[in-house]
RNA sequence: CUGGAUGGCUGAUCGGGCGCGUUUUUGAUGUGUAAACGGUGUGCGCUGCGUCUUGAUUUGUGACCAUCGGUCAUGUCCCCGUAGCGGCCUUGAGUUUACGCAGCAAUGACGCGCUCGGUAGGAAAGUCCGGACUCCACAAGGCAACGGUGCCGGGUAAUGCCCGGCGGGGGUAACCCCAGGGACAGCGCCACAGAGAACAGACUACCUGACCCCGGUCAGGAAAAGGUGAAACGGUGGGGUAAGAGCCCACCGCGCGAGCGGCAACGCAAGCGGCACGGCAAGCCCCACCGGGAGCAAUGCCAAAUAGGGACCGCGCGUCGCAAGACAGGGCUGCUUGAGCCCGAGCAGGUCCGGGUUGGCAGCUAUAGCGCGUCUGGUAACAGGCGCGUCAGAUGAAUGGUCAUCCAUCCGCGUGGCAACACACGGGGGACAGAAUCCGGCUUACAGGCCA
RNA sequence: GCUCCCUUAGCUCAACUGGAUAGAGCAGUCGACUUCUAAUCGACAGGCUGAGGGUUCGAGUCCUUCAGGGAGCG
């Protein structure tokens, strides 16, 4: 069993966009966005997750709840296989990413991060 | 009314405990430095003394052994001891104070680890009302403007909320609904239709008389009938009349209303009036009552960052002059003088603007407390007493993720049964919805159960 | 947290101080013109005025409770 890498949480709205403007990769269960950071930037952990769930996801119900998945997601596959140096947002959608079986979203959130490396 | 249950694995956050590390403060201990006090004569300098003390000197002198040196005595100097004088402080011991260091103990903070416990709702929602709390403004209060409320009584911290009553409307009834003051303060509106729409008037038709003449015209009477409309000047019956008419009478309606009941809204009502007084105030408005404004991104503190900016005010700014400048004053160079150069203003002030920051801490979660039980008062809302329990504090925003079983419930199929239904198997599967300073209401959403 | 505005035909907008049938342009259908199309001309259809309740004789308009959308301030 590898090591969990710990995780920080972005905050900022112009990570977001930077990493939005960066790779992307669209799966069933959720969106993945992320960039490789460059050197000079300050971070307190080598990996940073953030999570976006809009007004489309839902209510405040829904999107809390799609955001907690993706959260647990996080810290089950990236937090293993994420690579150091990377910002990820984690983008929820409509009825899926709550919906979706939980094997079947981590299985997503799995394929998006390959994709996205070897992009 | 209620807002699924249990367990496993694994997370988040808050609080308590324990351990470790870093650190703040305090305490006593040890120690270092400095100062003061204190007492003493140590140490210091000079002089003197000394068979008691240590060394140096053999190039001070003498003697001996002897050979290039050694031993002894004495001298000198140092050390040591002691006495006197000088200087009064350096030093030593002690005490106190200040500062620093070390480990120890207590305490607080932070971090990490382990462990124990708490962790969304009945609506957390909409933000429609009412408050608490904080800041700003004004200070008894009144008026104006604006906004809100609107039968009466009670409840409450307060309300536009709740309870009870009254009035009106609906319903066979149980019961339900009502923003329900004022139209005699004033303004305005009432389309179309209709003769006429707000204060009286008269289109058709009616009656009498006159004229032309056989159906109309004019004058007068009268307001019942027709039709229109949401709304049309009381209704029915009788008398009366040329025809009619509250013109008269009875009943009903309407208005005024002595008196009686009720805290009040209001109700009952003798009697009187021949009918006069339409509707709309969720049109303007009048009356009564209530309301200062903003909101936890309030407010206070710390840190970081940027700028040492602008405007106004205040204080100050030597004299003359509108100003240029001149004369005083100060500084520097230079120096015997003459001379040359520079300064001649700002501020540690207040308000506003501009610029920068978007971090942290407090406020921050427990009290008009709330919840449960019980008793008392009250028709009730509610109030009071007693007992027990203590109940989320996140900030890209925690209170979860996942798996299994059960329960409410739904679907399919099978068996039994006339049926309602019961049993077995398989499958689906939790409604509305996420705290953001707190509390009381209202409204809206909703799986399920119960009552009328 | 606070404040305000909008919703009318498929689309963009009107409708006065409450008054009867809710109007215009584009789009649509049909017809005319043309060899055909476009343009043009004529006709037609299309609306329970976002939803519920109330006031009024009468509501798109006034009041109220919601739904959806939008804007602004701190």
């Amino acid at each position: 069993m590898t090591e969990r890498q710990p995780l920080t949480v972005l905050t900022k709205r112009a990570d977001f966009l930077r990493a939005a403007r960066a790779r992307r990769q669209g799966a069933k269960g959720l969106h993945l966005q992320a960039r490789e950071r460059s050197p000079e930037e300050p971070s307190e952990t080598p990996i940073r997750v953030g999570y976006t769930c809009s007004k489309k996801v839902g209510n405040a119900v829904a999107r809390n709840r799609a955001k907690r998945r993706l959260r647990e997601a996080a810290r089950e596959v990236l937090g293993r296989e994420g690579r150091e140096g990377w910002d990820y947002v984690l983008v929820g959608r409509h009825q899926d990413t709550v919906a979706r079986p939980w094997a079947d979203l981590l299985a997503d959130l799995r394929y998006t991060v390959r994709k996205v490396h070897s992009a």
